[in-house]
DNA sequence: GCTTGCTATGCAACGAGTTGCATAGAAGGA
DNA sequence: TCCTTCTATGCAACTCGTTGCATAGCAAGC
């Protein structure tokens, strides 16, 4: 299970609290990673049990007081030990694919709908991470002042990572439309 | 829940026992779903209990008995029921883009032996994929003695499904490409 | 005053998935 | 003879993940 590293990723990236947690999970973790609220705290509980986070009461006006977590030494030490384990490539599953094979043995023309909303909301994911990249990662004007900077982790990483989701919607995007042009072969009902 | 469908689709492109579903979840149907055989076992019997599927035990020589299962007409129904179903985009979980997320707070380095080993995963299952679309989808020297013949669905659907594989396993192994390049510039053990 | 909506946290129950173990027939090699 | 390997099926225990529901403060609009 990752959930715990993740959270602790998100949590030394920026200390929040469990629903700040969520959000990020819908967004940019959530590229890689999905998890809901409910995962989220019972894992952050777990976690401070066992000191790998510490969390602190956050008093806010406007609004419902919040606990803030941050990582703390174990959990430093935890997501380290986790990151010198190797992991197995991890295994897929796409609903999708299933329907696919199974439409021959029914509709196939009937996918084409389905087909085509996964395609459009996989163009959507797409749009939403080229505008994240360009908000993000986009050099301001080359920095000329220090060509020696030594690069930051933090940010080449999370772009890398961010380059992966691109790639992946494309080749998605792409194959769909792969799809569709095999579906369109079988003619309308038959 | 798509486990029962990915049996039904799986059995009605060649009925069999639990254990042979199991060898065919290892390889053509876990390019897209993995199971294990307890949960088959645990499905398979739900399945017939629901009329999904109907049993038949066969005798065997040299081995032990089987159970063979295929679909009922409930069965193919619930599946046809699901194919019309929308489902959502599935939502994706890289343990490796949090691995290499998490790479910024202790040391990059360290994480190329790990992207490397995933990246050799991953040509190893293109290589596979590769293999079995010349061994099942090279069209026999352009079938001239039937020039009108009616398209093949399973045949012609499960070779787009097997393009989906291939198209995954080469943008995995160019965006690890594209990570490793990137973990580089962070020079050893920094 | 009432409803709706957002922030914020949480319980309880269930279903899905994993891991370890057990059994058993038959083949093949040390 | 014993050990291992492959086929074949299954139980029990556990963890992970999802869904439905509940509570509560505060803001904004009707």
């Amino acid at each position: 299970m990752a959930l715990e590293h993740a959270i602790l990723v998100s949590l030394l990236e920026k200390p929040g609290s469990g629903y700040e947690l969520a959000r990020r999970f819908e967004r940019s973790i959530g590229y890689f990673w999905t998890a809901t609220h409910q995962q989220i705290y019972r894992v952050l509980k777990r976690m401070e049990n066992d000191g790998w986070v510490d969390a602190r009461d956050v008093p806010q006006q406007g609004r419902p007081d919040k606990k803030e977590y941050s990582v703390a030494d174990l959990g430093r030490a935890a997501l380290s030990s986790w990151l010198h384990d190797p992991i197995e490539p991890e295994s897929v599953r796409h609903d999708l694919a299933v329907k696919i094979r199974g439409a021959a043995f029914d509709d196939p023309a009937a996918l084409i709908h389905e087909v085509e909303r996964h395609r459009q909301a996989h163009r959507d994911r797409l749009t939403h991470y080229l505008a994240g990249q360009a908000r993000d990662f986009t050099e301001p004007a080359a920095r000329p002042a220090d060509p020696g900077a030594p690069p930051d982790a933090e940010r080449e990483l999370q772009h890398a990572v961010l380059r992966g989701g691109i790639a992946y919607e494309r080749m998605m995007i792409g194959w769909l439309d792969d799809v569709l042009a095999t579906l369109a072969r079988f003619g309308p009902d038959r």
